[in-house]
DNA sequence: ACCTGAACACCGTTCAAGT
DNA sequence: ACCTGAACACCGTTCAAGT
């Protein structure tokens, strides 16, 4: 069977992710060693988990990019690409209302380990959306995923009071501007 | 006459900013300890003359801001407003990939300070060019400039490789989503 | 009035020593 | 193998003491 030691170490791990889900939920903060100090761990554990920043903010969220990642063949399924794609952008638009302070926080580290120049599964998912407009003639065909990505990242610079008047309204001209013209 | 003192405090205040602009220009790097070392002065002097890392900023690319703003009316005068914007799109983007590690470095504090909430000069300019287009009735009337300024952020998050193939591109597809649809 | 720079605070990161 | 946490590095910011 598996060392002991195994079993520790997992559970360190687990116990590090619930303490920066935690500190996040708490305060938007993410500092490092405040977290170790909470999951119980030295700092160098944290470190030896997740070298990165990026590599612990990855995986606290995973599961929520999982379900945003997962819906978008789901719109597309029963929607025409451009109304699917409106859709997503809700999705992501409810997310990101949430978890804004974390995204602000980190300085766009999660955008950028989730989707960065690899793409990664968020980018997956826009694309297929942008393939299935592409492939209808209603989206151009001269942006990609990163475009996208990189267009809605506005969301992550929108503070309280400026979130509901601009958030999704900004979204809308963003898929306008996704559109071929007519 | 003014006392002797006042004339030592300008002059600090001078190589504190060309200590700043020196220090960008040969790494993208604000520290503001070392610029302070750098300018010959002690750190809280440079506190005394800027309290924020944004003041200091705002006063090293004042000039720069000044020719962008100043720009906006000239190509109003010239053009038609969509015509007038896309070329005003143009010299941010001139000026944003010289600029681009600036921006990178301080976070958008850059834009938060020139823009921020109270809009700013560069506001001022925006809102020109999207009143010339709405009045036309070839600009969407459900815009403000804080919305351009936010669709535009992502020039600040580009690196070099990504500059080239997204950085005009994506103002076009910016601009198309700012255009009435017919 | 204005300036200096030591000192403090804070956070990230490493690594020698332990188990 | 894995963990600990002291120690180091780095920067921003303040403030008592000087001029």
């Amino acid at each position: 069977m598996a060392s002991p030691r195994r079993a520790d170490a997992l559970e360190n791990r687990e116990r590090i992710v619930a303490a920066a889900r935690a500190a996040i939920a708490a305060s938007d903060e993410v500092k490092l060693n405040a977290i170790a100090k909470d999951a119980g761990v030295g700092q160098g554990t944290l470190y030896r988990h997740f070298p990165t920043r990026e590599d612990l903010l990855a995986e606290v969220y995973r599961g929520d990019v999982d379900v945003l990642v997962a819906a978008a063949p789901m719109l597309l399924a029963d929607n025409p690409p451009v109304e699917a794609l409106a859709l997503w952008f809700e999705r992501v638009a409810d997310y990101a209302q949430i978890k804004r302070g974390v995204f602000a926080a980190v300085e766009a580290g999660v955008w950028r380990a989730l989707s960065a120049h690899s793409i990664g599964p968020i980018g997956d998912a826009v694309s297929a959306l942008l393939a299935a407009g592409r492939a209808e003639g209603t989206i151009r065909a001269d942006v990609d995923a990163r475009d996208v990505i990189l267009l809605i990242g506005y969301l992550t610079r929108l503070d309280d009071e400026e979130w509901e008047p601009r958030a999704r309204h900004l979204l809308g001209v963003v898929l306008d501007g996704l559109r071929t013209r007519s």
